[in-house]
DNA sequence: GTTAGCAATCAACAATAAAGAGTGCTAATG
DNA sequence: CATTAGCACTCTTTATTGTTGATTGCTAAC
């Protein structure tokens, strides 16, 4: 346990330290303290033993460690979301809602990464909570005709395929017809096990008749609704922090930005509430030197995801923390009653 | 006009520089050929003169001014598009065809960066040919539906709109109607054209009596598919290069491909074949130290764009310029028969 | 016209020195 | 006994200097 003054002086450090980027002294603490600098460096030397600070070199000052960092969160920042001039901006956002629920998850991940100047990112929801609306099928030329679908959340996904020459217009509006029969609010994720469980039944078989593989080219049109999208923003805020001025660290954080990697990320936070990761917590090497804070959030009871902000770890907690509770709080607002 | 001589030691200059990123001395020069260093630094300093080459400081090697790079582009490679095996691999994507329109372009842009290791765009085509195909309004809920658009290259376009209260389902479906009698084959440009044409007839006033500004709403929706759209492939494959070693170059050149003046790349080189632009022929200043070429291609006879490559000036011409072309020319293979 | 030879130029690198910031320790202080 | 002044020591940063090596331009010889 942290006495009083080791608390003041270790927060002192690490807002110091978020506000410039250089190691703090003794001697730069003792003007905003009552105290000499000689006191601080004693302080300072059990606060490094204790593990919450660091020296970069023998003669240098003090840099906040990972458990520096972590202490100042949970026990100096505490649990507070004191009203913040941010929060103004983000309802504004929700409460434009005449546009797609997609787009207003990009949105909301540019505002959070302009409020913030850090990399920002929306994982899901895939299609998890939607329900099949509509199928269409509209032809195009004798052999090509695009498969629609439509769900109750307003999301569209088509389909180019291919149609075999046998199958007359009116057979194919009879294909639709039973589509729509069978899956009609049926939920996304349920697709394929619905059509499955449905596979030895008249109305299937009819549709058999017409073409073999005309389930598969379906499943796989689905597919795209199942996959859980990732909204980044502000990839490249990092660029301007001075702990990325060196070219091999920036080829390193782009080059695993522009992999699909970027959900791993997130790995492991499901069902966590808010978490941090400092520095080497994260496993990714190119997060290093980057904290990455994740909350989860939810649209509608069933659809959910997860908010992640990347910065680096000499963030700005104390701005960055409240502002993003609040909007994984308020994703709901995306749909008004 | 130069000699051969001049020309040779001109060509070796340049692609000795490209390979190596290093300043190119008359010693080097010297064991490649038949001469002595003396010889060939009488060659330069009148290469210099007449401003093919530079030095970078009193004593360096030399490095291709802009204009040199152009003497070699235009005089020594010639129009010869040499066989090249990456053409096989072009005409392989071209072959996998049952994939949309925007994926094939996205996919080519892609190939294109891999090949050459530089940062490729594609502009347009907008819905420049498209002609509407079908128009469909599907309900979600009672004020609320989706609006679709199918045009006759299986491009979907949808957009969420609010649909007052007063409008029955049966006034949706004749609305509907309408428009698709409009507006079938309708070539997406002259949409808005046609509406306005439309605006006093019968039908026309029908819809108008439901709701006055579904004709706004729906125009809306249809700007989604006139804009030109770019696709950008390999943003950050010029971090590699060693022009780019230093950060601020990184963060200047990534600050441009996220704005969304990309398009200004590519100004004023509609309708000239292939255009070379070298360092500071290009007006950006991110692009000072870099070479767009740019070349015109087409679809079919009425939907056309722009494909470019952005690399440093220090580009393999040799190796880039025949695999744009050939990769330009063949883009309408994307619509096969 | 070509080339050998040579002084001059300049970047790149390493070695050295000086300045400045900071620490840890010790001894004095209240 | 906590606090502080004082001081030697450490290490980074910056500037300075010298050295090396590549390259040029020029001149004179072939």
């Amino acid at each position: 346990m942290l006495t009083k003054r080791q608390e003041l002086i270790l927060k002192l450090i690490i807002e110091e330290y978020i506000r410039t980027a250089e190691p703090v002294g003794s001697r730069t603490l003792s003007k905003m303290l009552e105290f000499s600098s000689a006191t601080i460096r004693n302080e300072m030397a059990d606060l490094e033993d204790l593990g919450f600070i660091e020296k970069t070199h023998t003669s240098s000052g003090r840099v906040p460690s990972d458990q520096g960092y972590h202490y100042y969160i949970e026990q100096l920042l505490g649990d507070n979301i004191a009203y913040n001039k941010s929060f103004n901006i983000i309802d504004e956002l929700f409460n434009n809602s005449d546009i797609k629920r997609e787009e207003a998850i990009k949105q909301a991940m540019n505002l959070l990464s302009q409020l913030t100047n850090y990399t920002t990112i929306a994982l899901g929801p895939g299609g998890y909570g939607a329900k099949v609306k509509k199928i269409e099928l509209i032809p195009l030329q004798k052999d090509a005709c695009i498969l629609l679908m439509v769900t109750n959340l307003g999301h569209v996904e088509s389909k180019q395929i291919e149609v075999p020459e046998s199958l007359s217009t009116d057979d194919m509006k009879r294909v639709i017809e039973i589509f729509n029969e069978i899956l009609y609010d049926c939920p996304i994720n349920q697709v394929s096990e619905k059509l499955h469980y449905e596979i030895n039944t008249q109305r299937i078989k009819e549709i058999l008749i017409y073409n073999e593989t005309i389930i598969d080219t379906f499943l796989d049109a689905f597919t795209k609704f199942t996959q859980s999208k990732t909204y980044l923003s502000g990839k490249n805020k990092m660029l301007y922090q001075p702990e990325f001025s060196d070219v091999n660290r920036v080829r390193e954080l782009l080059a695993f930005f522009d992999q699909n990697d970027i959900f791993r990320l997130v790995e492991n936070t499901e069902r966590q509430g808010l978490t941090v990761r400092i520095g080497k917590e994260n496993q990714i090497s190119a997060m290093r030197d980057c904290t990455v804070i994740t909350v989860p959030y939810e649209l509608n009871g069933k659809d959910s995801g997860t908010i992640a902000i990347v910065g680096p770890t000499r963030m700005e907690y104390q701005k960055v923390i409240p502002l993003v509770k609040y909007l994984a709080a308020h994703m709901s607002k995306i749909y008004k009653e």
